[in-house]
RNA sequence: GCUGGUGUAGCUCAAUUGGUAGAGCAACUGACUUGUAAUCAGUAGGUUGAGGGUUCAAGUCCUUUCACCAGCUCCA
């Protein structure tokens, strides 16, 4: 048996026997391998768990979630559903199929409308598929001969794939009985396995994500091993569906969105206490670690944002508006206006660095179909902040920056994960700035020991950024903290401070958000918490309800006396059964119910019943008091 | 912006093939004075998102437009 050169991950190089498994270089080489599964990458192409290598190789580890390669599974799945398509529909014509973060979905081009009716029909006959237990086969033939299988079948759009692979590349399909299909893979070895299939949904996609190609039909699909698994994941949804902030806002009364302000929010009264509640907090974490706050205006001569970059790179997203005959925009960013504030004076070295925080309100025109409650809305608050720095300080400032987003984060309970994103096509600066400014980031990261993914490409304009992404209760995630290195807005507005040298020198600039806005945070809070929100950001602490009228009184003495402690306290004096204002308390989902009746009249009590615990008792009122602020300060 | 869908009372939803717009909750009025998730009775509430058209007749069919929903694209 010949000997074969496999590259390791750490570009290390190892000797295997030809014929090698790739799981076993997996097992070989990997100690967690409970939750990754291998895939090796031959000169290019991609190989399946059990896939032979039978020449020199390079090894990567793909990480997926579970043991049995939820990626490698549902991409399986994706397949089984072209199948189950062409069965039913023979002249549809197939485009791409992947595997995606929450399931699968194959885009088809065909006359036929798919209806919610068809896709029982489809998940019947994958069904049926996956008894057939097919085994799945995989062969390779060179481009032109596979250029030419492809237009035999007729697949238009697997010849467009082809033919944009290099000339002298070995392309693969894979076959499961009747049905074979263009795939660089990997593939389970049969369809046995994909026995708990949803097809979730239809919807239109462009061909290759470009609005000038043909739209298709696309089809989206989650699969499992077991139904029970099914079934937990289709009760995710269901709790997804219960927690939805647009419906909890409107529940609980916190917002509104009307059709005379698409995308433009409108906040009530219980919606301003969580909004005030956080920005307190935000504002007192600000002053602890060095910053200032500042303000700029909404509205800003046109000529200011052809000087910042934003008219080239970013008007199609603006809004603009005419005074006095002269052309101005509305910010679609806070940086131009924290640019003319530098301006406005000298600097010494000694003075950085300046930390600038800036809630900012700023107006995007957002296509109207990217509107989503409050998570994609066409004005927002940024909780904004400009740093400007020496050089030698970018790496110490961005630490303290991640330290502040991470610690902020652990008030409100969320874990995160960190994204890189790097220089894209459309923007300004020099290679060298943007290695400068991307290694920066990427240094400080390491720094601190975070885990981050790369997005190439990725990157503002103006800057390369780490994104940080929370994960929420149940496990979605959502971006929101964004810090971006910025070398072009100081070379535009000609920053400058005087260095030991007595000379002018440029200075760096970070520009950064923690929450990332306002009404996305919030957003993502409503849903995070499911409406229950901790005692500290509860519009309503505490609702008292006298059992009768007789107690009102006893109940507006209570409240006088909590909200003596700054404690947001109200008083259900309505002529109802305790029974029915316990209900609507519930609803509103307050933290804490006080049953005021004539017990507690005399003895100077409360009975305390407790949001998810139900009644705990009688106690005085000064322990209710003491307990309450106590868990405001320690926000719990 | 694109594809598909939806739009009926404050909310959640009904209304055969085109044939008199309804219910529950909420609101209001009155009675009840209540012990841990819904007291009873009554009253009021609508040019069916908006404009135009077809028809003896439109919530229902056609058309324009607005908004929302699911995706695509984009993003804090």
């Amino acid at each position: 048996m010949s000997k074969i050169n496999i590259t390791l991950p750490d570009g290390s190089v190892r000797q295997y026997d030809s014929g090698v498994k790739v799981i076993d270089i997996a097992k070989d080489i990997s100690e967690g391998l409970s939750r990754v599964v291998l895939g090796a990458n031959v000169n290019g192409e991609l190989l399946g768990l059990n896939d032979e290598i039978n020449e020199d190789a390079k090894i990567q580890l793909l990480k997926f979630e579970d043991e049995g390669g939820r990626e490698v599974f549902r991409h399986t799945s994706a397949h089984i559903l072209a199948q189950a398509v062409k069965r039913h529909f023979p002249d549809a014509k197939l485009a791409i199929g992947p595997a995606i973060k929450d399931g699968f979905y194959y885009d088809i081009d065909v006359e036929h409308r798919f209806t919610p009716e068809d896709l029982e029909i489809l998940e019947k006959e994958m069904a049926k598929i996956a008894k057939e237990d097919l085994e799945i086969k995989k062969f390779v033939l060179p481009r032109d001969e596979a250029l030419e299988f492809v237009k035999k079948h007729d697949e238009n759009y697997k010849v467009e794939l082809i033919e944009d692979l290099p000339e002298d590349s070995i392309i693969s399909f894979y076959q499961q009985g009747d049905f074979i299909d263009l795939c660089r893979g990997p593939h389970l070895p049969s369809t046995k396995k994909v026995k708990a299939v949803k097809l979730t949904s239809i919807a239109g996609a462009y061909w290759r994500g470009d609005e000038k190609r043909p739209m298709l039909q696309r089809i989206y699909g989650i699969s499992f091993e077991k139904q029970k698994d099914l079934d937990a994941y289709l009760e995710f949804l269901e709790e997804a569906k219960k927690r939805d902030h647009r419906k909890l806002g409107k529940e609980l009364d916190l917002f509104s969105m009307h059709g005379e302000g698409p995308g433009f929010p409108f906040f009530h009264p219980k919606g301003m206490v969580l909004w005030n509640t956080i920005q307190d907090f935000w504002k007192k974490e600000h002053i602890k670690r060095g910053y200032g706050e500042v303000k700029t205006p909404l509205i800003l001569n046109e000529q200011l944002w052809h000087q910042s970059g934003h008219w080239d790179h970013y008007k199609e997203n603006m809004y603009f508006t005419t005074i006095d005959e002269g052309q101005y925009a509305i910010k679609p960013m806070n940086c131009p206006g924290a640019m003319l504030i530098y301006k406005s004076q000298m600097y010494s070295y000694r003075d950085l660095p300046l930390r600038w925080a800036e809630l900012g309100q700023v107006h995007r025109h957002e296509l109207a179909g990217a509107l989503h409650g409050l998570m994609r809305v066409r004005t927002f608050t940024q909780d904004d902040a400009h740093l400007f720095m020496l050089p030698e300080q970018v790496k110490e400032e961005l630490i303290k920056v991640i330290d502040l987003a991470d610690y902020m984060y652990q008030i409100f309970g969320f874990k995160y994960h960190v994204e890189l994103s790097t220089r894209p096509e459309n923007s300004m600066g020099t290679e060298e700035q943007w290695e400068r400014a991307t290694n920066n980031l990427r240094e400080a990261l390491e720094e601190k020991g975070i885990d981050y993914f790369i997005n190439e490409g990725d990157g503002a304009f103006y800057g390369p950024k780490i994104d940080f992404h929370l994960e929420d209760s149940i496990g979605r995630t959502w971006q929101c903290a964004t810090i971006q290195l910025d070398f072009q807005m100081p070379e535009r507005f000609d920053l400058t401070y005087i260095g030991q040298d007595n000379e002018k020198h440029r200075p760096v600039m970070i520009h950064r958000t923690i929450l990332g806005s306002m009404e996305r945070f919030i957003g993502v809070l409503i849903e995070h918490y499911a409406g229950k929100f901790p005692v500290w950001l509860s519009p309503v602490q505490v609702d008292i309800l006298p059992i009768s009228d007789k107690f009102n009184e006893y109940a507006y003495d209570i409240q006088r006396k909590l909200g003596e402690k700054g404690i947001r306290v109200e008083v259900d004096a309505r002529a109802e059964k305790i029974g029915f204002k316990i209900r609507e308390a519930q609803l509103a989902k307050t933290p804490y119910m006080l049953i005021i009746g004539e017990k507690e009249a005399e003895g100077g009590s409360v009975s305390v019943r407790v949001r998810d615990e139900g009644d705990i008792g009688q106690m005085e009122i000064q322990d209710f008091v003491d307990k309450i602020v106590r868990e405001v300060e320690e926000k719990k």
